[in-house]
DNA sequence: CTAATACCTGAATAATTTAGTCGACTATAC
DNA sequence: GTATAGTCGACTAAATTATTCAGGTATTAG
């Protein structure tokens, strides 16, 4: 799972879709404007979640996208899968020869937090987003954290 | 807040240098060769963990690198600051002008988003990840379990 | 039918980031 | 003094991100 500004164009233009298509399908070239994102990398991300069945398209004039499920449907995580494809399998890829004990078990500590950040973000949905009561935001986040043990949580900084 | 191959080679090579640190300093020529990551490519990045005040340095013969907090201290945020530096302020930096009702509203649903990845990075520091329940033997019991009882398991992909 | 709209496709390209390479230098242990 | 290992800067190759261009196709309005 990787977090680039790749999918931060595609979230930020989900949320604006997932804002608007009550009034009936939104154009790329609305989000485009609104977004300041380009036509054309609109298009080639739509397309990727057109075919992962996230939106839909309608065609010809008064046409554009909707959603293709419920917004409580559609996760972050899906959304970013949907646009950065290549899903990057770790470096040894299952079968490549991890001889030394050592490499196996950082390899291992790697894909496990690759794994607890892929359940977080399935757990965002655009309908939380879009229908953010901040308490319910904080109350997700502090649910998912209490799973994990021992961990610090005093330092909060968030710069990001 | 950004999630890339770059985060994830200086999250292994930390996990690395926890796990060894006992020891002794650990040279990131050992690192390199056990995580194969290129020598210069480490020097880049512990040059930026240094600056950052996560690992400190030992020079000359039997030197190498340390954490310069308790590992419990770090967490994988704080790595991942360290190395992706440009801290990626979202597009309209605070006051660019946000004119449009829909453009800020937006903004804000995906820095709120950006805010909560930050905060659930910051909650796992090293010694969550290299404390973990040895997760390999627990996939070997249960593989074991699995013959026996002949159940299937639908592996749920998660090729994050 | 025609024209306008908006999706659809692929290719070329610019800009940026990632990753690796090289060469010279500094501190330290032995 | 010599070998070890970090430090620094600049240069380059490869990959990714983002834009632009140049065509299409489906659909609606008139």
């Amino acid at each position: 799972m990787r977090l680039t500004t790749k999918g931060r164009f595609a979230v930020t233009a989900m949320i604006d879709l997932a804002q608007r298509q009550a009034n009936g399908p939104v154009t790329l070239a609305g989000i485009s404007e609104r977004q300041k994102i380009s036509l054309s990398y609109l298009e080639q991300l739509f397309g990727k979640l057109r075919r992962h069945s996230i939106v839909a398209s309608v065609r010809g004039p008064g046409g554009g996208y909707r959603l293709a499920r419920a917004m409580n449907e559609v996760t972050v995580a899906d959304i970013i899968a949907a646009v950065d494809e290549p899903l990057d399998a770790t470096n040894c890829g299952g079968r490549e020869n991890c001889q030394d004990e050592h490499r196996c078990m950082t390899h291992d500590l790697w894909t496990n937090l690759n794994k607890r950040m892929h359940e977080y973000l399935a757990s965002v949905s655009l309908y939380d987003l879009v229908n953010q009561p901040k308490a319910k935001a904080i109350a997700a986040s502090v649910a998912i954290d209490d799973r994990l043990r021992g961990s610090r949580r005093d330092n909060a900084v968030v710069s990001a």
